[in-house]
DNA sequence: TATAATTGTCATATAATTGTCATAATATGA
DNA sequence: TCATATTATGACAATTATATGACAATTATA
């Protein structure tokens, strides 16, 4: 559930520097002290984020940057250069090559987290277990509470987790057998009419506030979360 | 748990007066008779406040804080600066160095306690002792007291540390194996239900004073603090 | 040392959630 | 409009999760 952040850094001491308050904030750190090992460790798991050192013995930043950039599989992930070298030169060439932001060493963990936080936000913020808003209807993660009108609404884990795809996923039809692999689990055997009961469940919890609305029937294809 | 207190000061007489205070305060104070011996002693561990003396033999208070500001790993620690000299130019130079505060000699260590913990307080609240309170319920970690209405309760140990974690850390849902971790220490071989044991023990000390509310069962996944 | 308090575990009771099914209601297209 | 496919709904039993009371062991206190 946390972001898997990559870290590629070769100094071992910022690396579990870096690993440690990431740990701490939430995330869920994958170190690399060279290019080429992130490299295969990025074939396994595509990370949400990246945070690159420049300098590095082997493929250095930039290089393992514009591969990334070039493989349409990779080419989305967030990349935050860090680099010893302050000189404007490099930042542009940095972010020329497509890192989306960039920090000078020495920095602050925190302002790290700070700038990490930003790029989940814009490019994935259900990552970050901010509670999600969507038309007065409040879901937390954090707190795994459902507010509608401020007003707390129990449901059941089931239909929390429903919910919460919903809201993550809005403006969508799903089917019910795509629904059951992201809110069950690709390999549950459970039936599809099942996804009916936990809709209706669902609908009867957000029926006195109104939100019930947002879950659409979409006849011989599945279901949408969408206002209007 | 206690916050470290770093004290710079080369005049013994008053580096001990101060210790004391911080220690009788409840604080961990570290001594340091020079700022070059203070450098040393911060790279071993952050301090979470520094009292420091603007006249030193060597490097001087404010070179020293300039310094400190200058690291990233140190830049975030407040300073209260202590000087013989009142006039207003030092003040000014001092707080411009980096000083988030300023006390003039002579001061009262009452004074010096007031403004360590008004710091501590907007940077990092737990680590003064202070009591929580969360809509009538009062924990007052120091006194180990709990209070209800004003009336006195008496909980356990356990219970006590419990309700300290899940005061501290409202509206967020906790998994019995979170909570073990973060009540009984992480290398705890206790069974997750002891949780709920626990919990209902809680629970039942502050059954009486309807508190026991606050304590939110959250099905599935753990227990929950929160208001309402 | 005797007594009281606290603690972790267990067994059992209670409660909540879940998947399925049968049936009713609704939508769709010929 | 009708036949058919699709979805909604209520009920139910099984399962899973949580609450609770009791107990023995340990630890603290008088």
């Amino acid at each position: 559930m946390a972001a898997n952040i990559l870290i590629v850094e070769d100094e071992s001491s910022i690396l579990e520097l870096i690993s440690l308050n990431l740990h701490q904030a939430g995330f869920n750190p994958i170190r690399a002290i060279s290019a080429e090992y992130a490299n295969n460790l990025v074939k396994e798991t595509i990370p949400d984020l990246i945070v690159l050192d420049w300098m590095l013995p082997g493929m250095d930043g930039i290089e393992f940057a514009k591969r990334l950039r070039a493989n349409s599989e990779t080419k989305n992930i967030p990349i935050i250069m860090l680099t010893a070298k302050s000189d404007e030169d490099n930042k542009i060439k940095g972010l020329d090559v497509g890192a989306d932001d960039y920090l000078t060493k020495p920095f602050s963990p925190r302002e790290l987290i700070a700038r990490i936080k930003a790029l989940l936000r814009r490019r994935s913020p259900e990552l970050i277990n901010e509670p999600i808003t969507i038309d007065g209807l409040v879901l937390d993660p954090s707190s795994h509470k459902i507010q509608a009108n401020n007003k707390n609404i129990n449901i059941g884990p089931t239909e929390f987790k429903l919910l919460h795809f919903f809201m993550k996923n809005t403006d969508r039809v799903y089917s019910r057998n795509q629904i059951l692999d992201k809110v069950w689990g690709n390999n549950s055997v459970i039936d599809d009419r099942t996804v009916d009961v936990h809709i209706k469940r669902l609908r009867k919890s957000l029926n006195h506030s109104g939100y019930d609305k947002l879950i659409q029937t979409v006849h011989g294809t599945g279901y949408r979360f969408s206002k209007e």
